[in-house]
DNA sequence: TTACCATTTCTGTTTTTACAGAAATTTGAG
DNA sequence: CTCAAATTTCTGTAAAAACAGAAATGGTAA
């Protein structure tokens, strides 16, 4: 138990002990990352690690990850189970090593799609169900008021139509996407509709 | 697990003691609320509040907000705190009432921009400042990697370019918007650019 | 100015979540 | 098939967040 209470210094070259080079620059990017995680539903170590995957590049081990990071190599693996499940890292496997390795997504629009395909299955659409129901219990129920039944059915119909425009873009190239990113408020031009409100 | 163990039954009509009249529709819409905040980083009194107000449409006073939903009264009070910093309820006096009370923001595309705003301000920017200052070290910063240095430009310039797009996005009103969303995937017609990848 | 009602701030408790370490299981090389 | 390495699952603990109730502050009306 020689080791530092937590997060044992990080700030060194590579060791023998399997633990990846982590100069202070690439800690600051993976701390600030599980911070940023903790303030958007994420736990601190699953955005640690995958931060520490997709700024290094390389393919790492379970273990390489707890020693270089101070967690528990348990903790780890649920971590990086979590992270497949998201499709944010890849196993990987190296010739002549018996054990797994994992890689990160490197292609930051994917990385950007992936997350937004799981949020969209885990809450977006379970969300929707709900709002449906809710709809279509509000009009039988006589105790909702008139303006809570409008509201009910305006934020399903906002949700909808959020959602149906993310399930057209999803399919449309990354390079488009950009090109239209990149004109800003140009492409208002060609859309005729409404001045205000 | 059935849950609704806490929160005390509110599914009853308006009592004497200042609660909101709360049928099982508008139980079940503020509840999934308030579990859909827990997933997005947002706390559960401050969404389960939120969504009383917007379902609602009433203007509340704490008190009411406090028996409604079987808080503490100092709960609700930072809660309240919480929405009103970023812009998604607001403080209204009612003649001859002393209390103060509050009604959420009822248009359901300017609470998506308050949230848009709040989120920009505390966390995107903080963010784009970190990647800033970690590709200005990493420059200098023999240890870094040249695959850790790319990557972490890319992470500093991708978020720039979604940044940049919603500061443009954010001063189109409404309903160019949606008329834009609307029209799917056609608008992509309009913009020249790539093919794939 | 006083007295009271409303609100906020403070402090301690409860609940939840994250995490470590041990035990159990799986996997694959020989 | 056997054994050991690797991984996952399980269980208890530690840390963090949410929350309640009490105390303090602020503000208004008589």
């Amino acid at each position: 138990m020689t080791e530092i209470t937590k997060n044992k210094d990080i700030t060194e070259s590579s060791a023998a002990d399997g633990s990846v080079d982590f100069g202070p620059v690439t800690e600051r990017f993976v701390v600030h990352w599980g911070e940023m995680g903790t303030h958007w539903g994420v736990n601190r170590s699953v955005a640690q690690i995958h931060a520490l995957l997709y700024v290094t590049g390389e393919q790492l081990t379970a273990e390489q990850i707890s020693q270089t990071l101070g967690l528990a190599r348990s903790n780890v693996s649920n971590s990086l189970k979590e992270l497949l499940s998201w499709e944010l890292i890849r196993r990987v496997h190296v010739l002549g090593d018996r054990r797994d390795h994992f890689e990160a997504e490197g292609d930051l629009w994917e990385m950007l799609m992936a997350i937004a395909r799981g949020r969209k299955k885990r809450e977006i659409n379970p969300t929707l169900e709900v709002m449906d129901l809710c709809v279509e219990e509000a009009k039988k129920d006589q105790s909702v008021t008139p303006l809570a039944q409008e509201r009910i059915v305006a934020m399903r119909d906002f949700m909808s139509v959020l959602d149906g425009w993310y399930v057209d873009m999803s399919s449309v190239p990354k390079s488009k996407i950009f090109a239209m990113m990149k004109m800003g408020k140009t492409i208002m031009k060609f859309v005729g509709a409404g001045k205000a409100k």
